[in-house]
DNA sequence: TTGGTCTAA
DNA sequence: CTGTTTAGACCAA
């Protein structure tokens, strides 16, 4: 038996009875000018700029005062509270810090930002306000005609998720103030710690000044995920589409299923609280809780045989209390701690316990007992009316509950699965749209719903005085800025619709146009496929270059390993850095062909960490984050097909690096890459790229780990490669493997692996870089270890191809010569080494310094290579792809398979021109994939738009010609012509 | 393409 | 003193 959390409280708690949890209480009077008719309903007004400044809070804002540190109130569970003090604490905690500095500059950055509208607002005559006035009118009564009610949008969220898990396996944690996360950052807190203004997104160390009582437990992410899991499961049965949008939360449409649903039986719909086995289960569960390992087994296994359907097994009087806890007493939390008159006032309110309203038709079937019903209600307080109507019945004997057919009685049954299922509670927006249910989902938050009537008038009702911040997509600065021009409301955004439509951009303006006219995504689409993958972990600072490119390291392993899980490979590598100031920044390049990697990856971020460090140069690059992404993939359906390939992969697969042992059938010779001779220009020595003192050591060490790479026979190719790699990829592989006992473990929660594994990681490369290299002596501290692996890379993209070369001269060797390419040997080279070399010369130019007085010496052997790399002939130009010349420059290339020369911009022209001639239905089949693209997109374009963003997103990206962007916007939205005058006009 | 910003969970 | 991680969208240059 638990009490709500919410009522005994014991605690002290920081808040005001009656406050409202208004952020801003400044009134910015909705001026509205008459003249002005809209097309449809609101009324308009284009309020003059002298209007707008003078309610810009903006420009009163006190200056000291750095509103981003503020607690934000948005969050369910945080009514209140005493502002004013909290944010004293917080401040207090936060002043002089380096993350306080930094917001105190991004907040005067968005002001100037909002100053810049400002005048931009301020140059705009009246006869261009009201020009746009017409413009987007036209626009409004276009979206009006498409306003589409009839779906029935859900939006379900757990509630306070990852604590509330916590929670459950931890019952002493019931009565606590608690949060997920550490003394660095929260996840998340339950409701009682809200009272204190502890939330999502606040370090730890802040939580416990809010509240030291504050209870601080790690997050246990498989459990996250395996309730997750469970609760997906039941969704699915629901929506087979629905849409995940993370762990807790997801958006589904119930408007097909509500059409079997009426079809139903009373049984269909009839729920037991818990079966026996369940509940032993439970019990399990509990017990085991302290085994984390079990704990997701048994979860698991409730999962398989829940659904309550004729589940067979005796009821126990426990399970009624597990019911009891979670439901019933969070109503009368609710009761208790939600302000009562404000939440009253609102009339769907009553929606959440009244299903009846709309059901009236299809309860028939169901058993009635309105008083069990209004038990079930969020409000029980608050009886409804018409009880006899109801569409869901609970029975009297606790033990069943039968759902009614309406969506609020679905929705309801949903919620009650999933509280039997995993013992936690959710609650759920119901609406025609997914940006109303969203916001709908919030409104009862802990344990409830609330649905938007499908009516205009409903929409428009919910919609008028809602905060544009409740908005998904509106952020703090959006907030602010809409603010600058007088919009807090969602009226006000429709009011201001003529400014919003010359202040800001198409896409964004369109965005608030929906929203001030309440519409949002009618349908539930699930996520392409993903864009980019990425790994970024924070430490305590690190300066030392060498330390640096370890931590690089750490994370291109982690990334590679991630790639590998979903097989993915990329053409983008993105490396992000955050200052110990907070100052972030990225770094990216890319490449002509896709990598995965982890010594692929490295090679290109640690160059563009190389060139971060020398940009400080003579400034220490101190970071306290290191981030690696990648992007830019490859067409998932070239790498799903097969590991054997298909032709395309075939010819890809030279490009494509792969590391598996599938030896690449075509003979392929890494050709010397162009890039290099346009590197030759570099200027920088290399010694002072790693400033390593052993550099020449190096060099010698590596030409003993690989002596002869050239000479290997192809079929040791991979192998070779490997071995080639020198240094690199060798302690590279080495350690992958060691890690993978200690990521294993804690894979699955990349939030989890921290700071523990990294040092292994860096041990091991470190320890592995000290065995193959040891013989060299200097290597004595961590440092010198370091700067021994990169120096040692590097060394080895230099050499390796040509240890002839190494041999004979201490100078570092450019990876190819005359006879490399000519010699049919030189295929070997394709592998993964080769590439590499390739990729590294080309990204670093500094590591050519000495290459270049190859380059210079030998300039005779480059003229050639250069010939011949622009006008490749024979077989080689398979590798052409390889080669790292630079986009613009078109190649001639002959087909290995017809013997065309044709011109080629691209690898990916070549490939497909290969495709064609060997493979009719790969290009049939790209052929069709290119025209349901544009297909889709020009669909999209009308009625599609995401949960998350309304407009279309795919087109942009879809068509290489660049100029298809700007079709964008001709297509479904009337043309600009005025916004694009005006733009223009801003230009000049 | 690249780099920066914003958003959200 | 002390503020995460991941991914996507948009925008400007
Ligand atoms: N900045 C954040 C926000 C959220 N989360 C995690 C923890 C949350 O439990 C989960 C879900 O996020 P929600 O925004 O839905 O928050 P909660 O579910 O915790 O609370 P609520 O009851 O308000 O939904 O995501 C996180 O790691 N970091
Ligand atoms: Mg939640």
């Amino acid at each position: 038996m638990n009490t709500p959390p919410s009522r005994g409280l014991d605690w002290k708690e920081i808040h005001v009875d009656e406050e409202e949890e208004d952020d801003e209480n400044w009134a910015m009077p909705a001026s509205t000018l008459p003249g002005q008719a809209g097309h449809f309903t609101s009324p308009l007004s284009v309020p003059s700029s002298h209007q707008i400044i003078s309610g810009n809070k903006d420009l009163q804002l006190d200056n000291s005062r750095v509103s981003s540190m503020d607690l934000n109130t948005n969050k369910a569970g945080m009514e209140g509270l005493d502002k004013e003090k909290i944010n004293k604490i917080i401040m207090e905690a936060s002043k002089g810090s380096r993350f306080y500095d930094n917001q105190k500059k991004r907040e005067k950055q968005t002001t100037e930002r909002i100053n810049k509208m400002m005048e931009k607002l301020a140059q705009l005559t009246e006869s261009e306000k009201q020009a746009a006035l017409t413009q987007v009118d036209e626009m409004v009564r276009d979206l009006e005609l498409s306003r589409d009610l009839s779906r029935i949008i859900v939006h379900l969220d757990m509630d306070m998720f990852y604590a509330a898990v916590e929670m459950r396996d931890d019952p002493e944690l019931q009565e606590k103030p608690m949060a997920v996360g550490g003394m660095g950052m929260l996840s998340t807190s339950n409701y009682k710690a809200r009272r204190f203004g502890v939330r999502a997104a606040m370090p730890g160390f802040i939580g416990k000044k809010l509240c030291p009582e504050l209870v601080l437990v790690p997050p246990h992410f498989d459990k996250y995920r395996a309730v997750s899991k469970q609760v997906r499961e039941i969704l699915a049965e629901y929506d087979p589409n629905f849409c995940p949008m993370s762990l807790d939360e997801a958006y589904f449409d119930l408007t097909e299923y509500l059409e079997r649903r009426r079809r139903m039986s009373a049984e269909e719909r009839t729920y037991l609280y818990c079966s026996a086995e369940d509940h032993g289960q439970v019990e399990d569960e509990k017990k085991s809780t302290s085994d984390k390992a079990a704990n997701n087994v048994s979860i698991q296994e409730r999962t398989s045989d829940e659904d309550g359907y004729g589940s067979s097994g005796d009821y126990q009087h426990q399970s009624s209390s597990g019911v009891d806890r979670s439901l019933f007493t969070s109503v009368s939390k609710k009761q208790g701690e939600v302000t009562s008159g404000k939440v009253l006032s609102v009339p769907a309110e009553i929606q959440v316990k009244s299903p009846r309203r709309h059901g009236n038709t299809n309860n028939a079937s169901s058993l009635e007992d309105s008083r069990s019903e209004a038990e079930w209600d969020e409000q029980p307080e608050q009886d409804v009316e018409d009880e006899d109507n109801t569409c869901g019945t609970k029975r009297q004997d606790g033990r069943f509950e039968t759902f009614g057919v309406t969506c609020e009685e679905v929705v309801r049954e949903i919620r009650f699965r999933i509280e039997q299922k995993t013992k936690l509670t959710a609650s759920a927006g119901i609406a025609p749209n997914c940006m109303l249910a969203k916001i709908c989902s919030d409104k009862n938050k802990p344990n409830g719903q609330y649905r938007i009537q499908p009516s205009r008038e409903d929409v428009m009702d919910f919609i008028r005085d809602l905060s544009i911040r409740k908005i998904s997509g509106i952020g703090k600065v959006t907030e602010r800025m809409l603010s600058a021009l007088g919009i807090q409301t969602c009226t006000d955004l429709y009011q201001q619709r003529a400014l919003s439509y010359l202040l800001f951009s198409q896409t964004s303006s369109s965005h608030f146009l929906h929203i001030s006219l309440g519409l949002g995504s009618t349908h539930v689409e699930r996520d392409g496929e993903r864009k980019s993958m990425s790994t970024e972990r924070t430490f305590k600072e690190i300066s030392i270059p060498s330390e640096l490119y370890s931590k690089c390291m750490e994370l291109c392993e982690a990334l590679a390993e991630d790639l590998k899980k979903e097989q993915i490979q990329g053409k983008t590598v993105t490396v992000k850095l955050k200052t110990v100031n907070f100052e972030v920044k990225s770094r990216a390049s890319s490449l002509k062909v896709p990598v995965r990697s982890s010594q692929e990856i490295f090679a290109i971020a640690r160059d563009l960490i190389r060139t971060e460090i020398r940009a400080c140069h003579p400034q220490p690059l101190r970071l306290r984050l290191m981030g690696v992404r990648l992007s830019s993939f490859q067409d998932a359906s070239k790498l799903s097909r097969s590991r054997q390939g298909t032709i395309l992969d075939m010819f890809a697969k030279k490009q494509s690096n792969n590391p598996q042992p599938v030896t690449t059938p075509t003979p392929d010779c890494t050709e010397p890459t162009m890039g290099l001779l346009e590197e030759s220009t570099s200027n920088n020595s290399f010694s002072g790229s790693v400033g390593t003192p052993g550099e020449v050591s190096d060099v010698s060490r590596i030409q003993v780990l690989v002596p002869n790479t050239k000479v290997s026979a192809p079929d040791t190719e991979i192998l070779t490669s490997d071995t080639e790699d020198g240094v690199g990829v060798s302690f590279d592989n080495k350690e992958r493997v060691e890690k993978k006992d200690v990521v294993s473990g804690s894979k699955k929660a990349p939030e989890a692996r921290d700071s523990t594994q990294s040092a292994v990681g860096v041990g091991v490369s470190v320890n592995r870089v000290d065995r193959s290299v040891s013989s060299d002596t200097e290597l004595s501290s961590e440092q010198t270890f370091e700067s021994a692996i990169t120096a040692a890379n590097v060394r080895t993209s230099m050499t390796i191809s040509n240890p002839h070369h190494s041999q004979s001269h201490l100078e570092p060797r450019l990876p190819f010569c005359e006879d490399d390419f000519v010699s049919g040997r030189e295929n070997e080279h394709s592998s993964i080494a080769d590439r590499e070399e390739h990729t590294k010369q080309l990204y670093h130019p500094e590591l050519l310094s000495k290459s270049e007085i190859f380059n210079q010496e030998n300039n005779q052997r480059v003229d050639k290579l250069l010939k011949m790399n622009s006008h490749a002939k024979s077989d080689e130009y398979g590798s052409e792809c390889t080669s790292s010349v630079e986009a613009e420059a078109q190649r001639m290339l002959t087909c290995p398979i017809c013997r065309q020369e044709r011109a080629y911009s691209t690898l990916e022209g070549l490939n497909q021109h290969i495709d064609a001639c060997l493979n009719k239905s790969a290009i049939k089949e790209m052929l069709h994939r290119d025209k349901s693209r544009s297909f889709s997109s020009s669909n999209n374009q009308l009625t599609k738009s995401g949960p998350k963003k309304l407009h279309s997103r795919k087109r942009s990206n879809s068509g290489s010609g660049s100029s298809s962007s700007k079709k964008k916007r001709s297509k479904s939205t009337p043309c600009r012509t005025l916004y694009d005058f005006f733009q223009k006009k801003d230009n000049h």
